[in-house]
RNA sequence: GUGGGUGUAGCUCAGGUGGUUAGAGCACCAGAUUGUGGCUCUGGGGGUCGCCGGUUCGAGUCCGGUCAUCCACCCCA
């Protein structure tokens, strides 16, 4: 039996620098007053059809979709926003007003070929804040994704962009329609594109389109008054916080969500999947998904990307204890259990030469090796040695408790 | 969904044109050093050579298929 394919077993060593982030990310999340939330990681495929959008590639071609046994048509998220907006709008918090702000952790799912830093089930860890207009919202969010990458010392790239509002996008859209139609030699995904959501040509990789796209019109120069000033404002706050940015007019994200704000951080040092972390404003998903119509922004960041590039060294902790006659091993597991209450304590069954407990010891990644002999046996004493300084000494075990 | 690379020990990989019992290094266990970790030396345990089928007296080696994996396209975190 095998995982299935695109599916990852995370076991130490990479589990412990998996905890290990989750642990940071979080601390930081609550400094900027976000809380956490889990929702279910089975939702009725509707809920994905009307929030990440049925044009776009994440749910047209890539969710784990399937009627469960009470012929519900459900899938597994592909994403965590839209789940956190259905558990907002159900527990009625957009009635009850004020700022909510929330950080989640876990498995997305999307049924993709895999390849380096893309996977079936991968991780995100994301924060979603509910009922806050003001841009500068945006700004901390955005500051708080790169607090969280800064923290593990990942070089990146911040790209912004604003996509307009439903003052402006329409008819920016229009324009744009416009625009292709007098264009020859797009390709077949921008021409189907044109019809179902003209923006998603933008980011086309195809060399060929980027180069006729060069004049066509650009997003932020079709701002309505408040898109526009937003969008200055929000280069102006992260020039004031320091934060160094590009603005990329072609950034328009995959899930159909999103206006205003768009950002990503891209890494230069992962392969061709280079987004680490992606976000932006969603004002319009609390309404659409029949909740009052709440402003919202968030981010999330791909856990396994995240991993590949941050190095992670477990520092010798807690004791290693072991025995050389079998008649000793009553007492060291008493001691062990002893020690488990303020410290880590790994105790091995085996009698064994010393050596052979300080090369456990070792690779156990203990700090302390304590081992009893026939001599500490004997006058109820116990030789333990800081395997880091290279001390050793002789202790009483009543002292060795204390300790 | 498309293209290319790779599947031999826990890991990294050798195994010209098919030929006896499939190898190395690292790791693991033990001993040298009978109470001192990371070094050294010696010994030991480990393999359905991805899987199925074909060719052949004989296949790790050749052929076909299949699966897995990696990388890229695409998409995105």
């Amino acid at each position: 039996m095998k995982a299935l394919r695109g599916m990852k077993d995370i076991l130490p060593p990479l589990s412990k620098k998996y905890l290990h982030f989750i642990e940071q990310a979080s601390n930081r999340a609550k400094r900027y007053g976000f809380e956490y939330i889990e929702t279910p990681l089975l939702e009725e495929t509707l809920l994905f059809k009307r929030s990440v959008g049925e044009s776009s590639d994440i749910v047209g071609k890539e969710m784990y979709q399937f009627t469960d046994k009470g012929g519900n048509d459900v899938c597994l998220r592909p994403e965590g926003t839209a789940g956190i907006v259905r558990s907002f709008i159900e527990h009625k918090l957009d009635k009850k007003g004020g700022v909510h702000r929330f950080f989640y952790y876990g498995p997305m799912f999307r049924y993709e070929r895999p390849q380096k830093g893309r996977f079936r089930e991968f991780h995100q860890f994301g924060v979603e804040s509910f009922g806050e207009p003001s841009v500068y919202e945006d700004a901390s969010v955005i500051l708080l994704a790169k607090d969280i990458l800064d923290g593990f010392g990942i070089q990146h790239t911040l790209k912004i962009n604003s996509l307009g509002c439903p003052a402006c996008l329409p008819g920016y859209k229009e324009s744009l329609v416009e625009f292709l139609k007098n264009e020859e030699g797009i390709c077949e995904d921008c021409l189907r594109r044109r019809d179902t959501n003209p923006i998603r040509v933008l980011d086309c990789k195809n060399q060929n389109c980027q180069e006729i796209y060069k004049d066509a019109p650009k997003l932020p120069h079709n701002l309505c008054n408040e898109c526009k000033k937003d969008f200055e404002l929000l280069q102006q706050i992260l020039k004031e916080e320091g934060v160094e940015f590009e603005i990329d007019t072609n950034l328009v994200r995959g899930l159909d969500y999103y206006t205003k704000t768009a950002f990503e951080f891209v890494s230069g040092q992962i392969g061709a999947q280079n987004a680490i972390a992606g976000g932006g404003r969603y004002d319009n998903l609390v309404e659409m998904l029949g909740g009052k119509p709440t402003p919202a922004v968030g981010f999330a960041i791909g856990i396994e990307r995240i991993l590949d590039l941050i190095e992670f060294e477990e520092k010798r902790e807690g004791y290693y204890i072991g025995v050389m006659l079998e008649e000793a091993l009553k007492e060291a597991f008493n001691i062990t259990q002893a020690k488990r209450k303020k410290s880590k304590a790994v105790m091995e069954y085996r009698p064994k030469s010393l050596k052979s407990h300080l090369k456990s010891a070792d690779r156990l990644g203990c700090r302390y090796a304590a081992v009893i002999g026939e001599e500490e046996y004997k006058d109820g004493s116990v030789w333990v040695k800081d395997l880091e300084r290279k001390e050793e000494k002789r202790v009483p075990l009543k002292q060795f408790l204390e300790e």
